[in-house]
DNA sequence: CCTACCGATCGGTAGG
DNA sequence: CCTACCGATCGGTAGG
């Protein structure tokens, strides 16, 4: 094992630790002697591998990305039929946003705000990949006669009631999330033909 | 006019600075200092009118919640048709949430984890009624065949997709707030009959 | 990655 | 509501 790799695993726990406690506490509401803490390095040695705590929390959010979009990629590049292919699509976004030990999505949308404008830029050519495959199989449902509209609009307001979840979804209790998904889906596209 | 009145006054200008502020910057990006200023206190005043920031932070939340339930309410209540009284619900709610000098709500939807859990549990004694209310209509549409479900969750979802433009309407900048409802609830109960 | 530290900020308070 | 202030915290850094 080279020292590289050392360096990287440290790094690698520093932002899995790291979306954990801003998940649970907020961005601000987390110290980066926290973070320290919880990997076992003194309060200044997070800043060996990060320039400021914003580049922690830009790290996160990256991370989450790049973690989910293969999935949701291969989704929306299948074959399946377009009624289908969206209800995979929620289903596996709900997974990334209220699955167990997902933390980082969750960074991205309660504390998007707190990165600089210089960051925000950086994360989001990353988020427009996602918002690009959504709009995708919007156009399908559209295309395919199952959704009224294929604007903008119309997928804000899909992708804004399946993120909104993480601030009510409770785990173990009320809806599972194979049931939130179908109820979604039944919601907006209408009874099944 | 009574020294009371006064001091209400002042106490008022707390909450309407404190909401703006809150909104444009955070709750933990705003400092009791730059509340003060922007009412032409000096730091330490605003804790003569309030016994810390969190209450404030409350304060500004049921301020908005309080401004915006009689409408809400009032169209709960009325006698327009299922399709037609969800579409009054979602406009009046898009104008609170979204609206020019509506800062409150928005601050409700941002930073309700900032709150103490004991501040918390006093302002949802007023967000109950205002989820109800919603239920109410959700129950009437689905009732009238308008929707799939009555759950509590098609009304989160519902929720979700209508709170979540906060993250994403630009003021004068793409669709207006009418647009914006009339497709929302195209998309939600499908074609208009 | 640690040691040792700084400069600034911030919520809050006592006393009037 | 102001004056004057405190105690604690915090992001970040120099030097090794």
């Amino acid at each position: 094992m080279t020292a590289a790799v050392v360096i990287d695993n440290r790094r690698a726990d520093l932002v899995r630790v790291a979306a954990r406690l801003f998940r649970e506490r907020g961005f601000d509401g987390t110290t980066t002697r926290d973070i320290a803490d919880a990997v076992g390095m003194r309060s200044g040695s997070p800043f060996y591998h990060f320039k400021s705590k914003q580049e922690i929390l830009a790290a996160v959010m990256e991370e989450g990305l790049v973690a989910g979009l293969p999935a949701a990629e291969a989704i929306a590049a299948g074959t399946l039929a377009p009624r289908a292919k969206f209800q995979a699509l929620v289903r596996a976004h709900l997974e990334i946003v209220l699955g167990e030990g997902h933390d980082f999505i969750p960074v991205l949308l309660y504390d998007w705000r707190r990165l600089t404008p210089e960051l925000r830029e950086r994360v989001q050519v990353l988020r427009d990949r996602y918002d690009q495959l959504w709009q995708d199989v919007v156009n399908e449902l559209s295309a395919a006669g199952l959704l009224k509209s294929d604007s903008a609009v119309a997928r804000l307001l899909l992708m804004g009631a399946v993120n909104y979840t993480v601030l009510w979804y409770k785990p173990g209790q009320g809806s599972g999330l194979d049931q939130i998904a179908a109820e979604a889906v039944a919601m907006f596209l209408g009874p099944e033909a």
